[in-house]
DNA sequence: TGTAACCTCTACAGTGGCTGTAGCTTCATG
DNA sequence: CATGAAGCTACAGCCACTGTAGAGGTTACA
């Protein structure tokens, strides 16, 4: 823990990443495997928290794991142009912007459903009768019946 | 065939359900179980199909199997107040809401990274500088570190 | 030195919502 | 009656974790 070294809980703490997800990346190679005390206990550089906390970033920035290996690699080479970089990142853009469009088409449905509120019956029931039938959805950009 | 009867094959090209999704509900009970024909083949009836159709429609606007499952329950009980009903989809809009607004605050991080492209190095790009330090980072809705 | 509290270890199962595969049997058509 | 499509069961795999069991390691304090 002196000199550097930094236990899995350590790790975990300074990087809100928890230790069971740490043990995973180290499963599939997104972290390499560390020095192991005498007691067989995982010991970490700051080199390996970094790594740990760019993956850990990348992620809540909704990048998927392959990708965040690609940006690993690149990362360890810094004299490499950065287009793949770039590209990988406009790559996540562009998937983010489409959920988006397709959450608020979603969510446009939803309110129309729910703008019929009246307080009655199922059988009266806006939102049942939608689900039962996407004709009387707005929007074409979900479903494809017969 | 005739008398309304419906393979599982015509059942997934009415829906637009594959094949194997149609078992897999069934597995999980969100499908009752079929007749068979003598030889052993799923035979199903136009409530079947509506059924399917129903959940099908519910997991295009997002609800998860479990909201859908309960819609089902209450649609089976026409003279029921619908106001479950409503609470669940009313849930859905909440859940989508909210998912929006992480995508949008994402987007824009993404944006910003990229609008300082400069088809350099690795060692000064903008995407694998901001990822390495989410003090870069415009907004707090994301990471937790130490 | 004892011991309690806590941390870490491996290995594996489960999550949601499917999708794909292998190796069969059954069905519809010529 | 032969062929090929469609159906059957059972199971593995996907993504990115999360949880659990049961063992062993470490630390703080008396
Ligand atoms: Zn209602
Ligand atoms: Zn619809
Ligand atoms: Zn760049
Ligand atoms: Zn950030």
């Amino acid at each position: 823990m002196r000199d550097g070294r930094l236990t899995i809980g350590q790790m975990s703490r300074e990087t809100g990443c928890k230790v069971q997800t740490i043990r995973y990346y180290e499963q599939i190679g997104l972290l390499p495997e560390p020095e192991r005390s005498s007691g067989n206990q995982r010991l970490y550089s700051n080199r390996d928290r970094d790594r740990l906390a760019f993956i850990r970033h990348a992620r809540e920035l909704g990048f998927p794991l392959d990708a965040i290996r690609e940006l690993l690699k690149l990362a360890d080479h810094p004299s490499q142009p950065c287009e793949a970089a770039d590209a990988i990142a406009a790559a996540q853009l562009e998937a983010v912007e489409i959920r988006i469009a397709r959450l608020q088409s979603l969510k446009q449905e939803l309110e129309r459903m729910l703008a019929h509120r009246h307080g009655g019956k199922i059988a009266d029931c806006r939102v049942i009768e939608v689900l039962a039938d996407h004709s009387k959805c707005s929007a074409d950009d979900h479903v494809a019946p017969s």
